[in-house]
DNA sequence: ACCTGAACACCGTTCAAGT
DNA sequence: ACCTGAACACCGTTCAAGT
């Protein structure tokens, strides 16, 4: 939808037209409101009222835009609580883990990109990495177990960031409800739990999961499980 | 590649031509070769020496293909475990967590698109659950907290599967490891770690955390949890 | 019924303009 | 420097053919 209906002849404006804080804007809103699959850069280019080939002067491909929205989101990620004393471990855990599924599913297809796109680089993450990593080793965690503690909790993060943005009857059986009679019990009173509580069932998965990991996850408990 | 050029002209061939399995089959070979970005029905249609619309006749669109590639993949997760009570329930867990993840690492993007497609009507996906939940309920589990255990084991398998797939290098601090130096070296202790194991890092991420899920998840255990 | 060929409405990206 | 307009090589999907 054009704002202005005011036609822009070639050559350059007298006044800039773009910048790249506006095109990340407005790559949010086409994600939050065409979904992935209307997420092009001819839809981003109408949103803003230019031609396609204008975008191409602040990035240099479509997956740079999506890099800088992957940017954008992991600022909205909390790690204040690794990096303060008076915070529990488990509590820094939960503020961190919940921050980044909402960041993430926030934006439908960021939490795949995100998992396969190289953080190489991107400041902000290996600063939060940092900050996690030297909590860890003051816990007591080895310092060979640090990185995978934190990516295992990282991929259960995205698992749930996905999840989150699924379709709400996922995991319902339909029509196969009759032959399955146990699964669609459990999952019938599961959908019932969460609406008496007021949060999707997706949202309780993601706790129920969190929780889990942290009482699994002590410092010392990958030596047995080391093979 | 056309592996006969001979060159079909309109009209009905005397022999069918294609199959709804070959097609999978090609879907496969090509997401192996081609990757996500060159997936598409063009790419698979030149693959069988076939044009685009022949592959309509066999699937309504390039979403019922993924479905089916889907279906296939499905059926290489081990859920027999659960059904033998010779086997430990954490025994069970196990298999079916590396089934589940290698069947879907095996097939780029398809864990991003499993997460965020229903379901829904896939008798496969439904019949191991059925079989998950009927030894959850036998080991103790509360009926409300069955579906909820299930889809946290998933999520987390989901996201391993994703970075299973994604750069080796995805943890590396890159030009940024003098400002990260508690991160730095952790990253390549852990990447030492792996190559001395000969696994990859990904694969001990994998194994950290699903036994961190196993120890943290216990009947009962979301009793606390619960807000 | 099962394929080709033509066609439609899209893409991402490049590049020569114009100011 | 920063935009438009034209162009290229692609897409997914539909539909009228042909056998």
């Amino acid at each position: 939808m054009p704002e202005t209906p005011t036609k822009r002849g070639a050559g350059r404006p007298r006044t800039r037209v773009l910048s790249a804080d506006q095109i990340v804007d407005a790559a949010f809103e086409l994600a939050r409101t065409a979904g992935t699959a209307g997420f092009s850069m001819a839809a981003l280019a109408r949103s803003l009222s230019v031609q396609p080939p204008a975008l191409y002067h602040y990035f240099g491909s479509r997956g740079e835009v999506i890099s800088a929205m992957r940017g954008r989101l992991a600022e909205r990620i909390d790690t204040e609580g690794f990096t303060d004393p008076a915070v529990p471990l488990d509590e820094a855990v939960l503020r961190w883990a919940r921050t980044y599924r909402d960041a993430f599913a926030a934006f439908p297809s960021g939490s795949a990109l995100l998992a396969t796109t190289s953080i190489d680089g991107q400041q902000g993450s290996v600063d939060n990495y940092e900050a996690i990593t030297v909590r860890l080793l003051a816990e007591g965690w080895a310092e060979g177990d640090v990185v995978d503690t934190i990516v295992a909790f990282e991929s259960f993060i995205i698992g749930s960031a996905l999840d989150a943005v699924a379709p709400a009857d996922i995991m319902s059986p339909g029509d196969a409800a009759a032959s399955v009679p146990a699964y669609a019990a459990a999952e019938a009173r599961r959908a019932h739990d969460a609406a008496a509580r007021g949060i999707r069932p997706t949202d309780r998965s993601f706790e129920l999961g969190l929780r889990a990991m942290l009482a699994g996850f002590r410092p010392g408990s990958a030596d047995s499980s080391t093979r």
